[in-house]
DNA sequence: GTTACATCTGAACACCTGTTCAATCGTTTG
DNA sequence: CAAACGATTGAACAGGTGTTCAGATGTAAC
């Protein structure tokens, strides 16, 4: 193989922008959590002020179920935490940077339209 | 409806963090094209150095085909811009904000590690 | 213990997504 | 013109995703 690119020079410089397998795979992972418009609200409500799983629901209009179930992902990727307290289970935000993350989005697409 | 909620202040609260209908799905819309590894690698790829179809898919390791159809996503959306010389198509960056967004996410998963 | 309540869970379902494959389009070259 | 090449497209496929539903936890009150 003489020429394994079309242009090499270009590649060359192109190959230096790429990151690792694991810091791609990380990235896409944060981004995919983010993706969904309900888990995204719950982050969003979560911010500033714990909520219990029924008052999540209710705000954002979904079943509890489903909120349980989306909790459930958003505390495995340690975005939020719980507190229990009797019956209730109460969950705030577990992640300092992910407001910076939602707020540097939300500039870039207010500076886009 | 007495009780629309069981701690009303706490979700008053909540409230003041949420965003607008059109504000979420812009938000889930940007970071759903970042949460695929692919796209995201083509994006990095094309940050400094504009390529055509035949290098990014050799540089990637994946099919002219699937990328050509990621391209075409990433156009659509106005992350990328196209050039056509001759046969060929050369892709590039037309969004100076997603850096920006791809270096805070990057930042955020190499200090909570 | 039993009832009531808040939450959680698993399976099922419809829907979406990324790649593959084959075919097509556009441009350039002989 | 035809052939060659890069790029593009559409259908099909497998795999993944979010919600629903029914049931199971776990905790508190009686």
């Amino acid at each position: 193989m003489a020429h394994e690119y079309v242009n090499s020079q270009k590649v060359k410089s192109a190959k230096k922008a790429l990151l690792s397998y694991e810091t791609i795979t990380s990235l896409s992972e944060i981004f995919k959590v983010l993706s969904d418009p309900t888990r995204l609200k719950i982050v969003l409500a979560l911010t500033h002020e714990e909520l219990c799983v029924q008052d999540v629901a209710a705000l954002l209009g979904v079943s509890e179920s489903a909120i349980s179930h989306q909790l459930r992902i958003l505390k495995t990727l340690r975005l939020i935490k719980q507190r229990r307290d009797g019956k209730m289970a109460y969950y705030s935000l577990d992640d300092e940077h992910i407001e910076d993350l939602i707020r540097v989005a939300t500039r870039h697409i207010s500076e886009s339209a």
